[in-house]
RNA sequence: GAUACGUUGGUUCUG
C-alpha cells in the first residue's frame, strides 16, 4: 500500500492521471493516504469533478481529507465552494484556517481573511506569516509594520515576506536595507533582492547577488535571465539561458516570452517547437505575440490547436479581436468561453475601447458578479 | 516503522 500510494503521488505529479487511477483502483485495502493522494492527483490536474466525487466516497474522513478538498477547490478556482466546505466542517485545525485565509487574501478579500484569522483559536508562526502575507497582497505596506510588531516572533519566512513587499512596491533602496539587516538569508531572500535590483536597473548589483548565491535553482536562473532581457541585453540573456544547468517550464516560458517581446516571431516559433515542456502559459505567450502584432489569422489557427486553454487564453483572443475592431468575433468568443467571470473584465474593456459605451453599460449590468 | 494537507522568490493576457 505504501508503494502504491507513492506511485499515485508520482504519477499525479507528472500528469499521468490514468496511471495514478489504475494503481489506486488496484489497492485492495486503501488507507487514508491512498484516498488523499488520489484526490490531490485529480485536483492538481484540473479534474475537480472527479476529486469531488472521490471525496464523497471516502469511507472515513479526517481533517487531512477535508483540508485536501479545500485545497482542491482553491487550486481549481472554486473559492466559493472552498469557503462553504470550510464553514460546514465539523472541526478546524491550523492548516484548515491558514489554507482558507491565504486563498481569501489572494482573491483580494483582506477583510474576510482577517475574520478567519481573528476567529482562530490558536495561531502558530505559519498562520501569522500567512496573515502578514495577506497584507502584502493589498499593498498595505504601512500595516505591515503594525502586524509584525504584534507577532510573537519573526522567522526567515516573515522577513522574506516583508522583503518581497518592499521589492514589489518598487522601493529597492529600502529592500536593500532590509536585506542587509537580516540575520539570516536564504535562496528566497536573495532571489527577491536580485529581482529588486534588476527592476530598478541595477544589473551589476543583480549579477553580484547572483554570483554570491549558495546554489542556483531554476528560479534564480530565470530571474537573472529576465534581468538581462529587461536591461536590453538579449544576447546575454540567451547566453545565460544556454548556460543554465537548472531549468524548468517557467525558465523555458520566460525565454520564449523574451524572444516574443524582441519581435522575432519566426525565432519564437522555432523556440516554441523545440521546447521540452509546455503548458497553458507557453501557448498563451505565442498566442499573445501573434495577436499583439496583428497576426490574428495565425492566432486563430493556434487557438484552435491549443491543448491547454485557460482564462488568459480567452482574454488574449478577445482583446486581440477588440483591438482589431472585430467586435462580432470578440462577442461570439466570449459567449462560448468557459471561465466567463475571469474574462468579463477584458470584454468590458473591449466594448470601451471601441467606443461602444452603451453596450459596455448593458454588459456591465448583466454581469452577475460585478 | 516509512508516504498525504497551510505561510515567503521566477514565466503568459488585461489592468
Amino acid at each position: 500500500v505504501f508503494l502504491s500510494n507513492i506511485s499515485i503521488q508520482m504519477f499525479g505529479r507528472c500528469g499521468s492521471i490514468s496511471h495514478a487511477y489504475q494503481i489506486f483502483c488496484r489497492i485492495v485495502t486503501k488507507d487514508c493516504f491512498s484516498w488523499v493522494m488520489m484526490l490531490q492527483a485529480f485536483a492538481t490536474n484540473g479534474h475537480l469533478h472527479e476529486a469531488e466525487h472521490l471525496f464523497f466516497k471516502i469511507p472515513q474522513t479526517n481533517l487531512v481529507v477535508w483540508n485536501a478538498m479545500i485545497a482542491a477547490y482553491i487550486t481549481n478556482n472554486a473559492l466559493l465552494k472552498a469557503q462553504s466546505l470550510y464553514e460546514s466542517m465539523p472541526e478546524w485545525n491550523l492548516i484548515s484556517s491558514t489554507t482558507i485565509l491565504t486563498a481569501l487574501a489572494c482573491s483580494g478579500d483582506l477583510e474576510k481573511a482577517k475574520v478567519v484569522f481573528d476567529s482562530m483559536e490558536e495561531r502558530d508562526l505559519i498562520a501569522w506569516n500567512a496573515m502578514l502575507a495577506a497584507y502584502t497582497h493589498s499593498d498595505n505596506i504601512d500595516e505591515l509594520t503594525a502586524i509584525s510588531q504584534q507577532m510573537p516572533e519573526l522567522d526567515i519566512v516573515s522577513w522574506n515576506t516583508i522583503l518581497s513587499a518592499y521589492a514589489r512596491s518598487g522601493d529597492s533602496h529600502t529592500t536593500e536595507q532590509i536585506f542587509h539587516r537580516m540575520t539570516e538569508v536564504d535562496l528566497v531572500s536573495c532571489t527577491t533582492m536580485l529581482k529588486s535590483y534588476a527592476e530598478s536597473g541595477q544589473i551589476g548589483q543583480a549579477q553580484h547577488v547572483f554570483d554570491g548565491l549558495p546554489h542556483r535553482d531554476a528560479t534564480s536562473w530565470t530571474v537573472m535571465i529576465e534581468a538581462y532581457s529587461a536591461a536590453g541585453s538579449l544576447t546575454e540573456a540567451v547566453d545565460l539561458f544556454n548556460k543554465a544547468n537548472s531549468k524548468d517550464i517557467v525558465t523555458w516560458n520566460a525565454m520564449l516570452s523574451i524572444y516574443a517581446q524582441s519581435g522575432h516571431l519566426e525565432q519564437s516559433k522555432h523556440f516554441f517547437d523545440s521546447m521540452p515542456l509546455q503548458d497553458a502559459a507557453t501557448w498563451n505567450t505565442l498566442l499573445a505575440a501573434y495577436s499583439q502584432r496583428g497576426h490574428l489569422i495565425y492566432a486563430q489557427e493556434l487557438f484552435h490547436k491549443m491543448p491547454f486553454a485557460d482564462s488568459i487564453t480567452w482574454s488574449v483572443m478577445i482583446h486581440g479581436y477588440a483591438m482589431n475592431g472585430q467586435m462580432a468575433e470578440a462577442k461570439s468568443l466570449f459567449s462560448t468561453s468557459l471561465i466567463r467571470f475571469q474574462v468579463a473584465r477584458v470584454m468590458l474593456g473591449a466594448y470601451a475601447s471601441n467606443g461602444l459605451l452603451d453596450e459596455a453599460k448593458g454588459f456591465f449590468d448583466s454581469m452577475p458578479e460585478r
